[in-house]
DNA sequence: AAACGCTATATTTGTGAAAACATAACGATC
DNA sequence: GATCGTTATGTTTTCACAAATATAGCGTTT
């Protein structure tokens, strides 16, 4: 008998960052590439696209740093606030756990 | 900007309680039928019943008492480790709500 | 100006879970 | 033994969402 558990943040009612997210963000933190990100995880470049539009769009200030064209075609990479968040996000999750594993053991 | 959190709980790896289940035990402690649990609830009669079955069958104790024919036909009532259940799970639950909230505050 | 690899987006196709439908079984009551 | 409302399941159909497909646009480099 286990308890799980799911955070995930929203802005004004729409997802922002949840657990998959915070992935494709790590993913395109090491490949500075939304493509070869959305290859890694075995996700279309579609969704990943869509994902990290939704992310931009509702974030108060730019997680992305893209570039179209260009020598490499482009690529694209986080800004230290993208970065911080995937910090803050895994440790707001990670202190969940930790307290419901905590809380469980009064069951 | 806001946390959300889901929490459930696993027996063996398969589901066993989560807000959904929590929700039609208590449909059922206040109808004592699971098809009437159901219908308050909008959901089918073989979802509830598929519902109820899996958590019956991870549970080490007999949550709900069913009678088949009779009577009215039967009906379901929980047993009192059933409503047990429901108390335990919504009290670890608010728990991670507050905790969260808490958290949140120190982004 | 051609090429390249990336971002950007619309359209079509697949798919798996949920819902709907149907029917059987049960047993106290009358 | 006929009835009734419930539990118990198999079968079929729907449908929302994901995936696949297609194509355009971009700008630096050569």
């Amino acid at each position: 008998m286990k308890v799980k558990s799911r955070i995930w943040i929203e802005v004004d009612g729409t997802p922002f960052l949840g657990n998959g997210r915070i992935q494709l963000l790590k993913a395109v933190n090491q490949t500075h590439s939304m493509s070869s990100a959305a290859k890694s995880l075995n996700m279309s470049y579609k969704k990943a696209w869509r994902l990290l539009n939704e992310i931009n769009a509702s974030a108060k200030e730019p997680v992305l740093d893209k570039k179209i064209g260009g020598k490499d075609g482009g690529g694209t990479h986080l800004t230290p606030y993208g970065e911080e968040l995937i910090v803050r996000f895994e440790n707001l999750n990670s202190a969940c756990i930790a307290f419901l594993e905590t809380e469980f053991k009064k069951w």
